[in-house]
DNA sequence: AGCACGCTATTTTTT
DNA sequence: ATAGCGTGCT
């Protein structure tokens, strides 16, 4: 008996192509399986199994069940997924079409399919293993009528989304100082991650039922325009699997097995969207939920700020029944101080799943601590650490700064570029987010969908053809009036605007019809000659990177490849030649720069997305890597938040001082359960700690330039939390300004010329800025006041002194006001805020 | 249409 | 400090 009966034909389906595409295929393999009774071990594949520990093939060789995998860093974790699948495959549990693995990032996703393809004889490209909203995309393309969207739909990313929620807002009259687009694109992206539309929203005041009228009035444009943003992508998929029991049924039958990576920053909406692919326990007649086998790492969840939802993990366990929960705690990258450093921190955390990472490397050499007087003495010596390691013969590119906040990067960068020290950023402009290109883009989405009203906006006068600002004003009225697209109300309009833009539509036209049945690289060379674009930064002074950026996208479009078939009959196809019915033969080695996605074929018809239209799928769903120095080895610098999931050999953790790290706006998030803020940060100090294999540096300066002011801080509370038997102080007894580090630093600037050519680090999609508070931590000092600096006023006190005060500990002084019995010093003391003290009744003693 | 000035905000980020 | 953005001027 076949305990999974083979998926029921989808509603109103049954064409053949459906099936020739390999899209859905079911897998006739399962059916001489019963899943529910765990088959018998086959002979493992050679090779396959060996040198996993008991832990890890426990987990890789885990029964069809629920299973919660506790990953910790550096444990093996992608290769515990990998292997599994590879396992999966080759003891013929499932076929390629049956499982499904979700990661967060194209990265990782590109890392599993990666590692998958060198275990297993076969092209792996086709199955269902990508992003959240990557398979989103694959599943609306399938179903796009059902979805009541446009075949070739478009997606939005940050920045369209950003411009269309402005619209919106203008178009509704409202004023943007009481409804910043920012926020509301903010509060919009929230909701929907929330799984919740403008009806399930409350609006109780003013303000409230506005929000929601502008959340439903950008879907009303969005629909009208055939565009989708990224919450949507998972909010669609989501709604259509609850709205349509046909479909759903279809898919939970197909996928017996999800694994999900990173299962510790699903939001509430993704946790949905899985349990609408697996089944939910009890929910389902007669059938057993899929086998979801989460990883993930309580204490590595570092997004709650943009809606992950920890808890996910526990209401996993608790709502699947899981029986399986493996904890990988043996760490394979670390040495034995580091490991202790991360434990000993870690476990200041409350509501931990509870986890200690362990090693057989031995202790190996201590965890090194810095003080250091100023941002710019830290970074010199930085640059001195890393020039030793260098001679060493660490290469550079395994030596990582890590920093809290991107704003902390410049400092580091000006003394590593004076000194000619190569270093790359993280950070920076993507490619596909790059202004040409989103220009090149705009046409090309276009010519597949002229009411693309963003698109239109972005190019209607660039480069400049005499539409000024009125024209498109008048246009934008007249299309509100007939509720139609941009491009179909230029007709309406007289005159001289009229004209010219109607020459500008005449040109989508011409360039929609030009390229037809061209390749996708003529398609975008001629659309580049036809809009000026080429032209106009031709004649630009500053005009040649961007040239080779347009020359880049022609040559991403190039390598742009398709991917037909399952498991041993997958070929790669060039995307010019995937016209339905033609195959052609697989790449040469298939290169693993190649960009592959699937052919998106329609699940009724098996109708293929245009090449264009898939490759604009494409650039949307991965904005590209945003390498500006690749190539060089170079130092890397990052934020903590880009360094989770990389390694390095050695590693300097920065600025670690109350107020930056932990941060002190994530101080102010006290909930119920504890101060979450602060736990994060702690995850964070986790994380960057976990980054390091041999050798890891913590450093803290005494002062730092922010905003433009110098502010005194006192050194983190995070370092009373590491075992003092792993660390090293290696702050050199003298120092001071005017001395050592600070001098040589000084001097090094001012003969330098700055750090040209850097990448831009400032970086905000969904992030909203707080209610402005000023921050007690580290309090600016007024100039008229440094001058007390050096001035004893009777008390052996200095502005920026160490004191030590009974209750409240460490502290430095910011200010000091009046004298003898009068006398008052205002002093930070981290932690516990900054205090003004009478210094006649307050015992302050002075430190170092 | 393009530039200059002034204002504002400055934790973390992927898709 | 400084970058990005909107407004207003040439």
């Amino acid at each position: 008996m076949s305990a999974l009966p083979p998926s029921p034909p989808l509603p109103d389906s049954g064409h053949p192509a459906f099936a020739d595409i390999g899209f859905d295929e079911p897998d006739r393999r399962d059916e001489t399986h019963d899943p529910h009774e765990p088959p018998a071990r086959p002979a493992l594949p050679a090779g396959l199994l060996a040198n996993l520990n008991p832990e890890q093939y426990a987990a890789v060789t885990l029964a069809a069940e629920p299973a919660l995998i506790l990953a910790g860093a550096g444990s093996g974790k992608t290769r515990v997924l990998t292997t599994r699948i590879a396992w999966l495959l080759q003891t013929g549990q499932i076929g390629p079409g049956g499982l499904m693995a979700v990661t967060f990032t194209n990265k990782a996703a590109k890392e599993m399919v990666h590692r998958l393809s060198t275990m297993l004889p076969y092209n792996v490209r086709g199955m269902w293993i990508g992003t959240f909203h990557g398979l989103c995309n694959r599943f609306l393309r399938a179903h796009w009528k059902m979805a009541g969207l446009p075949q070739s739909f478009q997606i939005l990313d940050s920045g369209d989304t950003l411009s269309a929620v402005k619209r919106v807002i203008k178009a509704m009259k409202l004023d943007e100082e009481r409804f910043v687009p920012k926020q509301v694109s903010w509060f919009i992206a929230s909701s929907k991650d929330d799984g919740k539309r403008p009806k399930d929203l409350p609006t109780d005041d003013g303000q409230a039922r506005t929000m929601v009228e502008i959340y439903q009035a950008y879907e009303d444009q969005c629909q009208r325009e055939g565009v989708v943003d990224f919450a949507e992508l998972m909010l669609r998929s989501y709604e259509l699997m609850r709205d349509h029991p046909e479909i759903r049924e279809h898919y939970q039958r197909r996928f017996r097995h999800i694994l999900v990576d990173e299962f510790q920053d699903t939001n509430r909406l993704q946790y949905l969207w899985l349990k609408m692919f697996a089944g939910t326990p009890g929910a389902l007649a007669g059938r057993e939920p899929a086998a979801v086998f989460a990883v993930g790492d309580d204490d590595q969840s570092i997004y709650a700020f943009r809606g992950a939802q920890v808890g996910n993990m526990s209401d996993f366990e608790r709502e699947y029944r899981v029986r399986q929960v493996i904890k990988l705690e043996r760490n394979y990258r670390s040495f034995g101080n580091i490991l202790d450093s991360a434990n000993a921190l870690i476990a200041h955390n409350s509501r931990r799943l509870g986890k200690n990472l362990r090693t057989e490397a031995g202790p190996g050499e201590p965890v090194r601590i810095f003080e250091s007087t100023s941002d710019f003495a830290e970074a010199q010596w930085l640059l001195e650490e890393l020039q030793q390691l260098h001679r060493g013969g660490m290469a550079r590119s395994e030596t990582a700064i890590l920093y809290r906040s991107n704003a902390q990067s410049r400092v580091i960068e000006s003394a590593l570029f004076n000194a000619g020290m190569p270093y790359r950023v993280y950070g920076g402009l993507r490619f596909f987010e790059r202004a040409e290109i989103k220009h090149a883009l705009a046409y090309l989405r276009l010519t597949e969908n002229p009411n693309d009203d963003t698109s239109f906006l972005r190019v209607v006068n660039f480069p400049a053809r005499g539409i000024g600002a009125r024209s498109v004003e008048l246009l934008q009225d007249a299309a509100r009036a007939s509720g139609r697209s941009l491009y179909q109300s230029v007709g309406a309009l007289g005159g001289a605007a009229g004209t010219k833009l109607a020459g500008f539509t005449a040109l989508v036209d011409r360039l929609r019809d030009a390229t037809r049945g061209l390749t996708l690289r003529e398609i975008i060379e001629r659309m580049l000659d036809a809009s000026g674009l080429i032209n106009f930064y031709r004649t630009e002074k500053e005009g040649q990177d961007r040239i080779e950026n347009l020359e880049e996208l022609v040559n991403a479009a190039e390598a742009f490849v398709t991917i037909e078939g399952f498991g041993k009959d997958a070929v790669a196809l060039p995307v010019d030649e995937t016209a339905p019915g033609t195959i052609a033969a697989p790449l040469p080695g298939e290169p693993e720069a190649v960009a592959a996605v699937d052919l998106l074929p329609d699940a009724e018809t098996g109708e293929i997305l245009s090449p264009l239209a898939a490759f604009l799928t494409h650039a949307a769903l991965e904005a590209g890597d945003n390498q500006a120095q690749a190539g060089q080895d170079a130092v890397q610098l990052m934020t903590v938040h880009s360094a989770k999931g990389l390694e390095f050999d050695a590693v300097f953790i920065t600025g670690l001082e109350e107020g930056l790290f932990p941060h002190e706006n994530s101080l102010n998030s006290i909930s119920a359960g504890g101060n979450e803020g602060l736990e994060e940060e702690r995850r964070l100090m986790y994380v960057a700690i976990t980054r390091a294999r041999q050798r890891l540096y913590i450093s803290f300066s005494q002062t730092r330039m922010l905003h433009g002011q110098t502010r005194y801080n006192v050194k983190s509370r995070f370092f009373d939390e590491l075992p003092e038997a792993a660390l090293k102080w290696i702050t050199p007894k003298q120092q001071g300004f005017g001395s050592g580090y600070a001098q040589q630093y000084q001097q090094a600037w001012q003969r330098g010329s700055g750090p040209g050519g850097m990448v831009g680090a400032g970086r905000n999609s969904g992030w909203q800025p707080a209610p402005a508070a000023p921050p007690s931590w580290a309090a600016p000092v007024p100039a008229a006041m440094r001058q007390s600096a050096a001035k004893d006023n009777g008390h052996g006190l200095r502005q920026g002194q160490g004191v030590f005060h009974t209750k409240f500990g460490e502290g430095v002084v910011l200010t000091l006001e009046g004298v003898g019995a009068d006398a008052r010093a205002q002093v930070n003391f981290g932690r516990h805020g900054t205090k003004w003290l009478a210094l006649a009744i307050a015992k302050l003693t002075p430190i170092e």
